[in-house]
DNA sequence: TTCAGGATGTACT
DNA sequence: GTACATCCTGAAC
């Protein structure tokens, strides 16, 4: 299946955040495909931004994804018991990367259902489908996404991008009309004048 | 429908 | 020891 190819995610990471909404993310788990919609994201530059790990280039073994190539996985671990998953940007050498925040589930919900919450769709209460993969958390509690998948590839096999639901394997399906949202970034209070910069983007359904 | 509080472990003062 | 790019529960409205 087609993946995007390394240098969509060379550029400026605030741009790609925005145009990484709407395209396909693919897990394969078990040799099944989970496929979603990208729906929320947000940006982290480390050069110049309070909020980023890697804040003025701060260098650790936490951060050292962030400097790596683009195309590959920074997961990390938030309050001792949620994996966050983030695409590496920019070229080798500029820590900064992309924030999965929201998903819209296609492909293999009910395996999706099973990971997050330990019982089958049709199970689910409504609190359960309407806050089943709005946050960075639940993404990665759905998708199987631990720190073993840090640092990987993003052209590979286990986890990539796709442009169209095709290229995701997937057969023709209807896509909504979407406007996209901006705004101030979530959870970051301690990142004095970076808790303004309008680095997170959603999408909406229209109308 | 919103709210406060607790869970939990790693990174780095 | 402190802070953290979060989520869930239960209680009040």
């Amino acid at each position: 299946m087609a993946r995007l190819s390394r240098q969509f995610y060379e550029g400026d990471t605030v741009e790609i955040a925005r145009q990484r909404l709407g395209r396909y993310l693919v897990r394969v788990y078990k040799g099944q495909p989970l496929v979603c919609r990208i729906v929320e994201t947000e940006a982290y530059v480390g050069r110049m931004d309070k909020a980023c790990h890697a804040y003025n280039y701060r260098r650790t073994p936490r951060t050292e994804p962030l400097f790596g190539p683009p195309g590959h996985a920074y997961i990390y671990l938030i309050y001792g018991m949620y994996a966050c998953l983030n695409f590496v940007t920019e070229p080798k050498g500029e820590p900064s990367a992309v924030l999965l925040r929201g998903l819209e589930p296609l492909y293999g919900t009910e395996q999706m259902a099973q990971l997050r919450f330990g019982r089958s769709l049709a199970e689910l209460n409504t609190y359960q489908r309407k806050n089943f993969l709005n946050g960075p958390g639940k993404c990665c509690k759905a998708l199987s996404l631990d720190r073993n998948f840090n640092q990987e590839d993003l052209l590979g096999d286990r986890l990539y991008l796709c442009t169209s639901p095709t290229d995701a394997g997937l057969p023709e399906i209807f896509t909504p009309s979407y406007a996209i949202g901006t705004g101030r970034r979530i959870g970051i209070d301690y990142a004095e004048e970076a808790v303004d910069f309008p680095w997170r983007f959603w999408l909406e359904k229209k109308g």
